[in-house]
Order: structure tokens, then C-alpha cells, then sequence
DNA sequence: TTGTGTTTTACGACCTCC
DNA sequence: GGAGGTCGTAAAACACAA
């Protein structure tokens, strides 16, 4: 019924990305790291990216896609982990002064929830909001007031946004339209990892909704609208550029052409791929990724079996009812 | 500070597939 | 019938110019 939103998000359950950022790391040029204030005065900055991920990708043409690059891994840091458990509100606020370790930033190893009080915490289970599978929003639940986080000066870099206090210290994100919240905001971490997940493909699989439902703290359901909300953006893009084709140059963007789109629309989703799904496998082989790259990705996912799988054609985009796969006509059953 | 435009979550309607 | 797809849209969250 009616949610009580127990939204824990305490934002890394069991994030099993111990590997999230390898030590042989990769960071832009223009990295600061002196902008790490966000970490512990013992903690050695650390980049954050996904070396393994064609979007996070040394080897990838399209990345670093601005030279202006700043980190994102305040945001990633600096992840207000929201209140912990019933947004209990840990202290409801946005966490400002809270310094997590890399480790327990990023890793989670343990499986525990960091709060911000540095104890841990168990992610609640989804609520669901009339008779739906309703989201138990990942983003943080904090007191129960609304914003109260000042908006950060103005920032150019087309990452700033990872990292906006307004995206971190949400003290209550808010619900669902339903209820007294119309949506909540994900927080950095979880838009990473969807981003992330959907550079990989742009149809997850259940599996891997699954999971990342349980790494984020998301319901399935916000898991999968959030997929196709990114297609429907992308498509967006797609057709705008048709439509304007000075604008962006075509349908694979160039390093120019994402930068370009960077400036109007600074966020890493402007790095990803107009391709099909396929193609986009393709690519991401071409990219220095390839097989091995695409399993290394898999590191923390532990399957990712339908790596190697080809993509279906997205014109028929249920195939695999069956075979717990929600790619679009997936030669069923193989991508999981 | 405010007004306005854009982006982000979330939903309903409708469709196809199994 | 149920699942997930697209499409269109609502409204909160956000960015930014004035």
C-alpha cells in the first residue's frame, strides 16, 4: 500500500565492485586530486573510474570527451549516503561534513551500508506504493525535509554534475509521484552505475537488473524505467541531431562531436554510443575493450555471460519473455 | 531572487512476444 | 495474462539568464 519508505539508502549495500577502481586507475589530464577535500586527511586521493567500462576506458576515442575534464570522484565520494536506514535521517542532513574512505566508498567489500555515521546499516527491502512495485527510491531518505541544499556555484566542467552537492546531499530525495514525494533524485552513484551498465548494453538483462537493483538500492522497476527513460533520451538525442545534423555531425559522434554536446549538455550520458545495441557491443570490442575488456567489466558482476552473446535487433524488442532476458530479441535465453 | 527552459524520475496507454 | 518495449506526459529538480 501506501509506502512508508523505508528508504535505507544506505546507497552501497553489497556493491561488489571491489574492483570499481583498480589500482593502475585511469584519470583526465586536467584531474585535480587536490579536489579530494572530500576525503579522509589520511586518505590518498583516489581516481575513481572504471578502467574497464568504454565509457571510463583509457583506450576509448571517446573518452576523456572535454579536456576541462574535472573528476567525478567527489560525487562518487561524497555520495551522501543517505541517511541511513529509514532515512532515519542519520542526521537527516545531507552529510556535509561526512569522509568515507575510498574503500568503503567504492568497494563495500564487507556488503555493509556505510552511513554516515560510519556504522552500518541494512538497505531495506522495496516498498511498494499502491499495489505496484513501487520504488524504495535509492536515492537518500534523509529527515524528511526537503531540500535544504544550497546549489553549488556554477561549474563548467561537463562532470560537475557527479559531483553537485544538490545531486549527494539530498536529506530526502523525495518519493513517488504517488506519494508525497513525486520522484526521488539518484544520486551519483547510482546514475553512474546505471550509466555504466547501460554503456555495456542498453538492454539489461533481468539478471543484471537484479543485481543492479540490489547493488543500487533500487527497485527492478526503477532499475528498468530508468533504462527506458535512457533510451527514450538517447532516441531524443538521436532524432535532434537528425533533425540538426551541424549540431552533432551524425550518428557517431565523434570526439568533437561529444565535445560539443558537452558543453550544451554536460553529462556522461552524452558519451554514449548511437548505435545499435549490437553495434554497440561491436564498438565497445573496437574501443580496446573486446572480449577481455567486457569481462573484465564483469569483474564485479561475476556473469555478464551474454557479453559475447550478439544483441538482438531492437525492432523486435521482446524475445526473451522466456529466458530472462530483456534485450530486445536476444537470440533467447543467451544472454543471460 | 525570479522566471524560464531543460533534465530527470515515474507513470499510463498501448503494443508485441511468449 | 504477464513481462517488457515505446511513446507521451507530469512534475520535481536543476541550470541559468536577467
Amino acid at each position: 500500500m501506501v509506502s512508508t519508505y523505508c528508504n535505507s539508502l544506505a546507497m552501497y549495500p553489497k556493491n561488489p565492485c571491489t574492483n570499481f577502481y583498480p589500482p593502475n586507475h585511469w584519470y583526465p589530464p586536467n584531474y585535480n586530486p587536490t579536489n579530494a577535500q572530500l576525503f579522509s586527511d589520511d586518505v590518498q586521493p583516489q581516481p575513481m573510474y572504471y578502467s574497464h567500462h568504454p565509457m571510463f576506458h583509457q583506450s576509448s576515442p571517446d573518452w576523456p570527451p572535454h579536456d576541462n575534464f574535472t573528476a567525478p570522484q567527489n560525487s562518487l565520494l561524497h555520495q551522501s549516503t543517505p541517511s541511513s536506514g529509514s532515512g532515519s535521517g542519520g542526521g537527516g542532513s545531507g552529510t556535509p561534513g561526512l569522509h568515507i574512505s575510498h574503500a568503503s566508498a567504492m568497494g563495500q567489500s564487507s556488503g555493509e551500508h556505510i552511513t554516515p555515521d560510519g556504522l552500518t546499516s541494512i538497505p531495506s527491502p522495496p516498498i511498494t506504493v499502491s499495489g505496484s512495485e513501487m520504488s524504495s527510491p535509492g536515492a537518500p531518505n534523509g529527515a524528511g525535509s526537503p531540500h535544504t541544499v544550497a546549489r553549488p556555484a556554477p561549474v563548467k566542467s561537463p562532470y560537475e554534475w557527479m559531483k553537485k552537492a544538490s545531486y549527494q546531499n539530498q536529506t530526502n530525495p523525495g518519493k513517488t509521484r504517488t506519494k508525497d514525494k513525486y520522484r526521488v533524485v539518484y544520486t551519483d552513484y547510482q546514475r553512474l552505475e546505471l550509466e555504466k551498465e547501460y554503456h555495456t548494453s542498453k538492454y539489461i538483462t533481468i539478471r543484471r537488473k537484479t543485481e543492479l537493483a540490489q547493488s543500487l538500492s533500487l527497485s527492478e522497476r526503477q532499475v528498468k524505467i530508468w533504462f527506458q527513460n535512457r533510451r527514450a533520451k538517447e532516441r531524443k538525442q538521436t532524432k535532434k541531431h537528425e533533425t540538426n545534423p551541424s549540431s552533432a555531425g551524425g550518428q557517431n559522434h565523434s570526439a568533437a562531436a561529444l565535445s560539443g554536446m558537452m558543453e550544451t549538455k554536460p553529462k556522461i550520458e552524452s558519451l554514449h554510443i548511437h548505435q545499435h545495441p549490437a553495434l554497440h557491443q561491436m564498438s565497445a570490442m573496437t574501443m580496446g575493450m573486446g572480449p577481455m575488456g567486457l569481462h573484465a567489466h564483469s569483474l564485479h558482476h561475476s556473469h555478464h555471460s551474454h557479453f559475447g552473446m550478439t544483441p538482438p535487433p531492437p525492432t523486435t524488442p521482446h524475445s526473451i519473455h522466456g529466458s530472462q532476458v530483456s534485450q530486445p530479441s536476444a537470440s533467447a535465453g543467451a544472454l543471460i
